[in-house]
This record gives structure tokens, sequence and C-alpha cells, in this order.
DNA sequence: ACAAACAAACCAACCGGTTGGTATGGTCTG
DNA sequence: CAGACCATACCAACCGGTTGGTTTGTTTGT
């Protein structure tokens, strides 16, 4: 168990932390085997390429993160408004420490492969989309506890999160600290807490 | 006079371009010469390292964009609020075309250089910064005339219309295409729109 | 015994950067 | 105003080190 499917896991976790700290085409792929401790001959038996390896870390990534995001305690709230703020809420809790270790692993990658790597773009694409579907079911149930019909749909709210987020992550790194970040999230926050306010039940453009 | 004496500029530009399209460590000196039409010699004339010239990219690229935006048609709105406003559809309007032509330069570098290239990351930041604070005094004019006393900064709004839109430029690599970003902007529009409808003149959080 | 898991040595291509040199246009001097 | 002088702009060839990837061979679990 130990030796078995080992190396792989921690060429995996070598590549989510390399990559979040130096990007992906800075990181070699003697750097992802030094890091992991294991050799190039083991990098190469459990992935075709480096671009293999970071397609599949990208799927590695969206499951780890899951699991964090299923379990986290934000889900326990009865209405399901509370469960949305609630989300927004641990995004900025788990904004803590250095820069590299609350950025976005696929944010940062697909930044670097839309164009010239299709197949990693695509898993980015999923992780952060199906990642903001996990939101959709709560904000559409808050759009229907509140009564109203708004000109938004839960979808794009729930994307919009995301982009809100992957772009405070781009202040975390461009002024080395995590406030910028913080005060997009509390914006973030706002906005919704407005969207929902009783005052405002129109359809907008 | 005209081909020679611009090698300099043409590989400022061919920079901006090139690292648009496939990220500054993707893009070789050799590619940037090639793009711009000049030898390797001129490169390392006019600019010290690759790091040199992306540094001066980046500045090129504020005034550049500063340009744009100064001669851009939404500073003419009387009231402050429509003049914010005006900025955001502006914003919105410019997604046209390719990824690659309305992503933006510095945010896309700075991802990539924040951690190892400390004087990028300023160049980088300087730009988003300093492009951002360009809007302040309208939003804080706009506070003024609605006779508001928000528990939010003028200087934190501005900052967080450039984390949306870098967000937003993430998923429309993410998604090879501009409708997530639109939408995004959308609900920047409408959170702006929201902060000074006169229902609200509360202080919050 | 046998396949999967790993290691070490190796390779051609490519990387950022250097070299020694040329072309051009302006400036100083007589 | 001619010619020596010179700084700038630019180029082709080259350099040592690094890259992603391969080859060949050894260990290990079953």
């Amino acid at each position: 168990m130990s030796s078995r499917t080992n190396a792989r896991e921690k060429l995996l976790n070598a590549a989510i932390k390399l990559v979040r700290e130096h990007g992906y085409h800075a990181t070699s792929v003697e750097d992802l085997c030094k890091e992991a401790g294991v050799s190039k001959g083991a990098f190469f038996h459990h992935f075709k390429s480096k671009d293999d390896l970071a397609q599949i870390a990208a799927q590695f990534w969206d499951e780890r993160t899951g699991q964090l995001f299923a379990e986290a305690p934000y889900h326990d709230h009865e209405r399901p408004l509370d469960r949305v703020l609630g989300y927004v809420d641990f995004r900025g809790h788990i904004i803590d420490g250095e820069v590299h270790e609350f950025t976005c692993f696929v944010g940062t990658m697909v930044q670097e492969a839309y164009r010239d790597a299709p197949e990693i773009r695509r898993a980015c694409r999923d992780s952060i989309l199906g990642h903001a579907d996990t939101l959709t079911d709560d904000i559409q149930a808050a759009i229907h506890e509140a009564g109203i019909k708004p000109g938004w749909t839960a979808t794009s709210l729930a994307q919009h999160t995301q982009a809100v987020l992957q772009g405070a992550y781009i202040l975390a790194k461009a002024t080395d600290g995590r406030e910028a970040a913080l005060e997009s999230v509390a914006h973030l926050r706002r906005y919704i807490e407005l969207l929902f306010a009783h005052e405002n039940k129109g359809s907008e453009t």
C-alpha cells in the first residue's frame, strides 16, 4: 500500500504545490521529481507527459477541494441564503497563510494553458464550473424562498462568485498579501445580501 | 529612422501579444525576436534580460491602457455615479474578439512572476492599482452625492472592480469564450447600482 | 515467475544570455 | 566642409546549462 501508487500521488501533490508557487511552465519535470522524492523514470511510468500530469492533477485538485467543501460547515444552515453566505464566509476564512497556500491551482494553471493545451484547459474549466455548480441549488432555493424573480440566473451568480475569488487571488499575488482579496470577498458577500434584500424584488437587465 | 530605432517598441508589443497568448515562461526570447522581426542581439542591446523586458513591458502596457481609458467617453457623464457605471460598461464593451485580445497583460503575467520576480510583480501591481485609482475620485464623489456613509471605502470598491475583471478573464480563458466574463461584468454593474440605490443608506460591516 | 514500480544514465532540442563585429548618423576638429 | 571620431542600433554565430522525454536495467509485491 505504501510503495504502490505512492509516487503517483506524491507527484500530483508536488505539482499542486510547485505550480501554485511558480506557475506551470516555470516548473520542470525534474523540479517535480525532486519535490516528490522520486526519479524521472517513475514520473514517466505514471504519466505520459508533463501535460498529462497537469490534466490529471487538475482532476485530483477537483476531488481534493470537492471533499474540503463537502465537509465544510456552511451546509448546516437551514435557510438556503445562509448556506450561500456561509460559503462566501468559508472562502474568506480559508484565505490564510502565504499567498501560494490559498490561491487556486486550476485558476493559476488555466491562464498558462488555455490556448496551447486544450486538455488542461478543459480539466481546469470542469473543476471551476463544477465547483460553481455546487452552489446553484442553494442559490436557486434562496431565490424561491425570497419570492423574487431576478434578472440574473443562479448559474451566473455561482460563476460570478468564482470570478470574484479568482480575481481576488490575482490581487493577492500582485500585492503580496491577503488584505485586498479579503475586501473583495466582503464586497461579494454584500452583493449577495443586497440581491436578496426584501426591498429588491424587481426584474432587471 | 523608421525601421531602425524601433526594435525596442516592436519587442514591447511582441511581448504583450505573445505573453497574453502563451504566458510569460512559455514565451522565449527567440519567440519575441521572431515576432518583432529583430535579432537576439537587438533584444539584449535594449534590455538587460528577459525579466527586464517584462518589467518595462508592464509599464508600457500601463501607459498604453492609461491613454485608452483617459480618452474613453464615460468621463463625459455629469453625475459621478454615471461615470463609474460608464466605466464598467466600457470594460464590458471592450470584451470583444478573441480571448487573448481582451485579457489583461499584467494580470496574466503577475500570476507567473509574483514569487520569483519581485520587480515584475511590483510593475504589475503598480499598473493594476494605479488603474484602479483612476476610479476612486468618481466613486468618492458618487458617495458624497448620494449622501450615504457606506461601510466600505472608495479604494476598496475600485480594487474590487479590478478583481472582478481579472476573475472574469480567467473564466473566459477556462471556457474559451466571453459570455461568462460578460455576465460577471453585469453582476458588477448591478452591485454598484445596488450600493448607490437610495433605499440603501446604512452603514455596514 | 512475472508484471508493475521504480532508478540512473542518457539524448537531442531548446533555453537565456554572450560574443565579436557591422551599419549608420551625428559631432568635433582643422 | 572634409575627415577622423564615436555612440547607438543592430546582427549572426555561438555557449554552457536545462528542458521534456527515452532507454535500459533493477527492485518489489503477489
